[in-house]
DNA sequence: TTCATATCCGAGTAATTTACTATGGTATCA
DNA sequence: TGATACCATAGTAAATTACTCGGATATGAA
């Protein structure tokens, strides 16, 4: 069981412009250069994300790509489902359109994926690229004082 | 983002197993009718949870297949790990053997993942195939209520 | 003894998905 | 006008999935 690279690279360029919000727009290029990923296939993963609408562009020189609402209101669940697709283990519980199958009804087993789904879903839907935007802040700040320590302050 | 048709299958054939558990052994081909699930198929999948040592068989005329232990000892995250591997969203949070990674000390998406892996885990495992043949007599007991009700009692 | 029933085991394979790359546009700023 | 970006489509090698096929081996029952 795993995700694409897909939701792992673009959750990644997300949370690369979520840094940056409120400032000029981001090229690629760069983001590309910092997550360490090829900026062609980071072309495709962007498209989809601009597609449902969580980032707006600006083509030309200067341009690139800015998130389309701030950190706060994005949850990493819209940034995943826009690229992996709907929370599905397996078909007969996909969340917006599971698959018909003639067990449903007495199905036990059932029971196990739905509890997987909501889950997932559940831990994707509490999280928004503020959150790891913060998470990221108090990181340094860790460093920082680690470093501090070291140097006997 | 979904498991493969070996744990969806594969769950299903145990519950079918954990239904007979202290009977004769149950052929593959009675738990492919019931399942309704290809004998050949089941072969392969069955295979990976005997090596597993999950189940046990009985070769020959009236043989077949049973739980190892019983139904309340086996959780499904035994079942599911058996035929799909380790849970790991993503390579580097697999939850055995986490393939390294140059930024894992920054990579701060790195959390969603893990909280992913982690809440998937914690499903699997705290629920047993016994919970789940409880939970197929309750129903059993409902529908037979309500077709009293039916009837008028 | 032989036959039907089963498990066992390895190979093969069509279809799909993944994870990209390649090419050639189009818009915009300096 | 040219460098910088976004935009769009196509192609593709490799891996995975979801099976099937063929045949060997073991065992209980007639």
């Amino acid at each position: 069981m795993r995700f694409s690279t897909r939701g792992h690279y673009g959750l990644k360029a997300m949370f690369d412009l979520a840094q940056h919000y409120g400032t000029a727009p981001v090229p690629l290029k760069s983001i590309a250069e910092r997550q360490n990923l090829s900026v062609q296939y980071l072309e495709q993963l962007i498209a989809m994300l601009k597609k449902a609408g969580l980032v707006k562009s600006v083509r030309g020189a200067q341009g690139g790509y800015m998130l389309a609402y701030s950190p706060e209101e994005i949850k990493v669940g819209e940034v995943i489902r826009a690229l992996e697709g709907p929370v599905a283990p397996v078909d007969c519980v996909n969340e917006f359109d599971p698959k018909e199958c003639d067990q449903a009804d007495f199905c036990i087993t059932r029971i196990v994926w739905e509890k997987i789904r909501n889950s997932i879903a559940q831990v994707m839907d509490s999280i928004t690229l503020a959150d790891l935007c913060r998470e990221a802040k108090r990181r340094e700040n860790e460093a920082g004082e680690e470093l501090n320590l070291k140097r006997g302050f």
